[in-house]
DNA sequence: TATGAATGAGGTTTCATTCAT
DNA sequence: CATGAATGAAACCTCATTCAT
């Protein structure tokens, strides 16, 4: 008896977040008005507010959902043996972000942003950000047990480099455009063969 | 004799921008109401109003002049011969970010959120990205001359990927806090210490 | 056969009107929503709009029903032989009502203050209002026949005083709650025995 | 400089209080939209809530001053020398209450109920209340020592019949409108004329 | 010239009520 | 019959901007 319910609830909220992602990605968090979402998701107002409580739940939903684009990139590449070469990872992660940049990842420099300075939306980004830094950590640490990094390399280090490249990519690729996941994985290579003779 | 005339209204413009600045980095674009300037800055309505036509030519001119707070750190690098190395250089640069970081370099963020959806807003700060790439491409292309790169490096990918360190670096700062300058540094120079076997 | 189905009814509707009840005595009339008399009452919006057509009607219905409150006060008080004494009266109809205050009478502030503007309500309010001045009229009539007050009192007179005090007793006493029966018993007592020499 | 200022301040916030007062004896608290305010006043919305920072503050607001419009009355009564007797203060007090029931004293009804529920208003009308009550006190205090009351009387007691008839016989009045402040007088007279043989 | 009171469109949210299931 | 999701009008309030003084 739930169950139909349910499903129903979440599938509304999907449209709901769907629209909201729609219109953010279009004018942003602030200039897209509660109207503009439910026209855009075809509802009545009492309806959207009937899933979500307010608009800043709706932008704290897609921010603590947003781990959810990046998880299953994450775990199909720590699940190859053997592990894929740094550059590689780079290449594949510049292009899923170049995929999802005008998709559900065209908000995210809006919720770094409002992190910046919004106490309750800090922790959720926060969040997210410690896990994808864990990945590239680990990535790096993998490339270092493959003896394609210096065996007295620190994977914190390397991570950390790695994982800086994640927020700046996407808002470079929105903005510039004409950074090719090649091109970074290229940069990452020719950083890697430093003074090799 | 318009001097000191033309002095006084830039003391103000100055004025009303730190005060603009301020607010925005406590509570972003949106959440400061033109009030909250008029009361940082110690001025009237009118006053404000006399020397900027909008809020958004506010954040226009604040967006406009923030390649200048780089600018003097891109000179004095590039000034100095021998050539800093790349490691060195990310160094300085990520200490610099995060010595700006609460302060003028603070409303970053939100502007390339904003740039991201606001057609007005955009080629300014593309400008500023692309002075700043252009940088990092000639630090790649001197650590290569100086044999810090490999002959063949392509130093428009590395700077590709040093560029992309920038916004990376300010907002993971911003919102993580513990990536140290150091830590950055070393990490590149983990990274080009790969495999020298 | 419609029996059972009526008792239901009448069972549904007193259900109703003891969650809209609670609900009015905590938040008031306009601050209660429909949804909040739905849970209070462990009722579904159709149910509830199945017994009464509107929120109005609940209120009306309250209002129609509040001198059934004290219906039972009156009889019993006038059925008494020798007649209750003015002073006792009273005490017994203060007692009365701050026993009531807070359950079936939490309303009536609400409802007096509604009619006042409230063309629908008013009548409803002031059919009630006319039975309780008659009953006060009335104890003031048998206390001049029982020599208690002066043959020439006007009962009308009288009556409208200690009609007056209903109202404004049960406002008095929620707000300030410090106005025993006892003392107000005491009042009626002390003015009556004015100037006796 | 801010005299100017402050006398317009204050006539600003007195014809929106004005307003205000005559759209809640038309329509009631919380049929009053803003709006209608607006209109009243004949000012835009914005004009209106730079002098209240809410409806509820208007509320508030004439709720505190409502003790003003009584304390003349109270303060000249107390000044005559002999003492008003008790039935002629309840005369011209119901007299005064008459005239200002449609105006002013309009909205003390639904003040009343509101502070029944509202734990913000309700200590501003009991300040009210204290006031009203001590007056009544003192009026009874005057009788006993003119002698019209019997000596051993209870002032308190005495003065908690009267106060009680004050909320109740604004209400009576509004509703039934025919209670005149004769009547009320005469009423107290005949109980204070008891068993006189 | 400098002020700050005033504007009023537009924002978010609520809630009495309905009706398809 | 009962349910409760959906409606959508309307509420309160904000704030960038103007302009009379």
């Amino acid at each position: 008896m739930p169950k139909v319910s349910e499903e129903h609830a979440a599938a509304r909220r999907e449209q709901i977040l769907a629209a909201a992602q729609a219109c953010f990605a279009r004018k942003g968090f602030h200039a897209t008005s509660m109207n503009d979402i439910f026209a855009e998701a075809g509802l009545s107002a009492g309806a959207v507010y009937s899933y979500f409580k307010s608009k800043d739940e709706i932008i704290a939903t897609m921010t603590s959902r947003a781990i959810l684009l990046l998880a299953p990139f994450f775990d199909s590449v720590l699940a190859e043996d053997p592990p894929v070469p740094l550059h590689e990872v780079m290449r594949r992660f510049a292009a899923l972000v170049q995929e999802l940049s005008d998709g559900p990842m065209s908000v995210a420099p809006q919720v770094w942003s409002a992190a910046t300075y919004d106490p309750e939306l800090a922790p959720l980004v926060v969040a997210n950000m410690r896990q994808a830094r864990a990945f590239w950590t680990e990535v790096a640490s993998r490339e270092r047990k493959a003896g394609r990094l210096a065996p007295d390399a620190d994977p914190e280090a390397v991570g950390a480099v790695l994982f800086t490249m994640v927020a700046g990519h996407l808002v470079d690729h929105k903005l510039l455009g004409d950074i090719s996941p090649e091109l970074l994985a290229r940069g990452l290579r020719d950083l890697g063969g430093a003074a090799r003779d």
